[in-house]
DNA sequence: GACTTATTTAGATACTTATCTAATCATCTA
DNA sequence: TAGATGATTAGATAAGTATCTAAATAAGTC
């Protein structure tokens, strides 16, 4: 589960998308017009940052709005301040 | 360089060659016992976490001695908590 | 210098992934 | 229900990566 996270987090492109969910919530349509890249590649990301459960989806009629989960954020800031203070050998 | 540090940390065996060298510092040799893959694998992988800045290498005679970069810890902490809280578009 | 031990590098293979286009599914509106 | 819009899924391709064995480099010992 932990894997997911950081392979979600180590493609730019899914950062930025964070970056901007972070501000607030979008549509993936309004997602996908920020990136240069075939609306299909985004919505993949999209797919990988919620299965890592970085991101939450809600259809909203036609649109699909997606969030911040900040739960996971914060577990995943846990997790590095937890090894960065030598505490975590699980 | 955000890049490498999440490329990284998505690997398991990675995150377990931070979580010992967090408790301690470790010989290249005394890293690669811990894990049933082969030694040059190993290698392989703290030539990625030592690129991406997580881990510093230094000889030791015969040995390599390898730490942990506390630093990069802190810095993708601060990048994680920034994006939480909203405040990064950059 | 030859031998041993510690580590990295090279080359090969199998697997994963980012991207694309085309097709499909879901919802709304006329 | 047909047509339009929004979003995901499927299938293909190219690039990246984890692993292995074998070879090379580095340092200590005899």
């Amino acid at each position: 589960m932990r894997d997911g996270v950081f392979r979600a987090l180590a493609d730019p492109t899914r950062r930025r998308i964070l970056e901007l969910l972070a501000t607030r919530d979008r549509t993936a349509g309004e997602i996908a017009d920020e990136f240069p890249i075939a609306f299909a590649s985004v919505s993949h990301h999209l797919g990988v940052l919620k299965n890592a459960g970085l991101v939450a989806a809600e259809r909203e009629g036609q649109h699909v709005r997606y969030r911040l989960n900040t739960t996971v954020f914060q577990e995943t800031v846990k997790y590095l301040m937890n090894v960065f203070a030598g505490g975590t050998d699980a």
